[in-house]
DNA sequence: AACATTTAGTTTCATTTGTAACTATACTAG
DNA sequence: CTAGTATAGTTACAAATGAAACTAAATGTT
């Protein structure tokens, strides 16, 4: 049986249009996006993306430690490390051993850090808004939906491992 | 007139679901994407990203100079330099220098880069094959022209200057 | 023609990032 | 209880990145 290297060997008529490329053309619009966004918040409030990234998903789930924080942000360990610790000294964040497992540290906002999450987010969404004014509301919702498809088989692919 | 900010001082009921928040999405789908697909090549053939996007794009385009390749893959132009010194030296392009602007240099594959290349494109499509196996076609359709609406929009976004 | 300005591409430098090593705590098996 | 292994988080080091300075060629202005 051969396998797709060996076939391309002697065929060379298969090509990739990177127009068409999935993965190239996410990769591209979430640089963008990431670019146009980060203006907001990191030029404004002098915020790095994985600060901002922790700020939201703390302002979203109370109380968390940074293990938890890395697997729902994907970012790894040492940036979240390092993020939490600028927002800690900059008094955005409370800290909070864990009683049962004392290398564990339960992380949540400060007032400080709730006040500036909440100066933030209007700002987010009014960008948001100006995004989503490209499509249509169930443009939109399929999307998401089929971005959790795709999300879903990405993490049972076999390389992705 | 209020503000979006000022909105927000009085009223901090506005939060922001990440799970449904766009850019978060599309920003943690396409770093998954990236990964996986890169394990394909890059491990496979000992080649980077940027070496990878440089090698796909001239294969379609035949011949651009760095300034093109950047434009169009969105990589900043040392990024590119540094991609195509690398190519150059591993023998996988054609270099010729512009007749009438003598800073410009033409690019192109040499049959050594289309041989790699050629051998890449299947296991590429491979992944992307199992990649769309999560989605129906008209789906696919729906979310490149999608993906087509936002990237036009976020162009035109005043934050993106 | 002479001088200033722009542009293609490279190089330098500081920052960001990830990998791997490390510290300290917890768990597990004998 | 002790030895070995696993885990939360940090730190040290090396690689990747981008901004800015730079080189060389082109264009524009006087």
């Amino acid at each position: 049986m051969r396998n797709a290297t060996q076939a391309m060997n002697q065929n060379h008529n298969q090509t990739l249009q990177l127009r068409h490329f999935l993965a190239y053309r996410m990769v591209n619009l979430a640089r963008l996006l990431s670019d146009s966004l980060s203006q907001v918040y990191l030029q404004k409030f002098q915020l790095t993306i994985p600060e901002w990234r922790v700020l939201a998903t703390l302002a979203e789930h109370q109380s968390l430690n940074a293990k938890q924080i890395s697997a729902m942000t994907f970012m790894d360990k040492t940036k979240v490390s390092r993020a939490v610790s600028q927002m800690s000294d900059a008094g955005y964040l409370q800290k909070m051993r864990d009683k049962q497992d004392q290398r564990a540290v339960h992380l949540s906002l400060s007032q400080h850090g709730y006040d500036l999450y909440y100066r933030i987010v209007p700002h987010i969404l009014d960008w948001e808004t100006q995004l989503l004014d490209n499509i249509s509301a169930p443009e939109y919702r399929d999307l998401l939906a089929t971005l959790d498809k795709l999300e879903q088989g990405i993490k049972k692919m076999p390389d992705s491992e």
